[in-house]
DNA sequence: GGTGCAATAT
DNA sequence: CATATTGCAC
């Protein structure tokens, strides 16, 4: 007698999900176990996290565990999980009576998924909704902050600056002094495509009659850069879910992110198909074994939104520790290979 | 308070 | 090297 309990909201809840492999929890503690009670920081404006965590946070495996299905606790209730171990200190006293306040989180790792993420996020909102704190609230990934945000979107700007200079490997004429600053940063923003009205040429751009176009793309400023006719539909649901963001700032966690925009990667003439971690292991995953040399590689993205974002663990690197993101999607279509060499 | 950007630090 | 942090102007 307990089947037909409360089958309204239970069986609402299932509705909710489209499908265990396309949806996963997102929320999932950012900040490692210990870490977090440790912080249990009074809700900065910055840090959604705290102890309201909506989502069941499921077992944070350090290991990459397969999500599987069992049954998400449909209970809303506070799942917490307390940090087993963290160096409290002697005691294990509450948290509180350490400087916490002085800890510093580990360094976020801008994993291609995470990347993505975000040059959607950028996409959706447009070039001028496109700040730090929105795109953070849109990406919805706990533990991200604006810090965090801001310093990758001042990369990616200067990257997209430079894919602007050279448009098929110009040298020379133009600015060289800005190349070498922000070479580094290829890696990276290559792994995402670059939606075609990021591209903004300069204002002052050579252009021969463009004045038709409406769409054309000539006028960062003032003009609506992104929508594009076949888009709208899409942009609707993006205004609502910007606008749903920007209206509950205050309690991010209830939103969950849409994540169905995989088409804007197409640039016309052709899109080319972005291999994500062929090239690299983010750091933290790699080597779970460390023998032979085994690794993580990802069969399949299928190019379209995987899902949510799960959390690696924190990893030690050398002297600082990492934190790494990296989305459930990938753990389904992951592949321990053997060894590779 | 938030943003953008350069410089600087880790 | 990749991020983080800081300083400053808007």
């Amino acid at each position: 007698m307990r089947e037909e309990d409360e089958p309204n909201w239970f069986a609402r809840w299932e509705e909710e999900l489209p499908t265990p492999d396309e949806l996963m929890p997102l929320s999932q503690t950012l900040i490692t176990p210990g870490l977090a009670v440790a912080f249990d920081i009074p809700t900065s404006p910055t840090d959604p996290l705290g102890a309201s965590r909506p989502r069941p946070t499921p077992q944070p495996p350090p290991h990459l565990s397969l999500p599987q299905d069992d049954t998400p606790p449909p209970a809303p209730p506070a799942h917490q999980y307390d940090s087993p171990e963290l160096g409290a200190g002697g005691g294990g006293s509450g948290p509180g009576d350490e400087p916490a306040r002085t800890l510093k989180r580990p360094r976020l790792v801008w994993t291609p998924q995470l990347h993505k993420r975000f040059v959607d996020a950028v996409a959706h909102l447009g070039i001028k909704n496109a700040v730090p704190k929105t795109i953070m609230q849109l990406m919805n990934v706990d533990g991200l902050t604006r810090e965090n945000v801001a310093s990758h979107l001042q990369k990616y700007r200067l990257y997209l600056k430079r894919m602007q200079g050279l448009p098929s490997g110009a040298a020379g004429a133009g600015g060289p002094a800005l190349a070498a600053a922000d070479a580094a940063t290829e890696h990276l923003f290559a792994s995402a495509p670059v939606p075609h009205h990021f591209l903004s040429r300069g204002p002052a751009v050579p252009r021969g009659g463009e004045g038709t176009g409406a769409g054309g793309g000539g006028v960062p400023d003032q003009f609506v850069p992104f929508v594009q006719v076949s888009a709208l539909q899409h942009h609707q649901q993006m205004a609502a879910a910007a606008a749903a963001a920007a209206a509950q700032q205050q309690h991010p966690h209830y939103y969950h992110h849409q994540r169905h925009m995989g088409h804007m990667g197409s640039p016309p003439g052709g899109g080319f198909d972005h291999g994500y971690l062929m090239r690299q292991q983010p750091a933290g995953i790699q080597r779970p074994g460390g023998a032979g040399g085994a690794g993580i590689v990802a069969s399949t993205l299928t190019g379209s939104y995987a899902g949510d974002l799960d959390q690696g663990a924190g990893a030690d690197v050398g002297r600082r520790k990492e934190l790494t993101l990296f989305p459930t999607g990938l753990q389904r279509d992951a592949v321990i290979t053997g060894s590779v060499g």
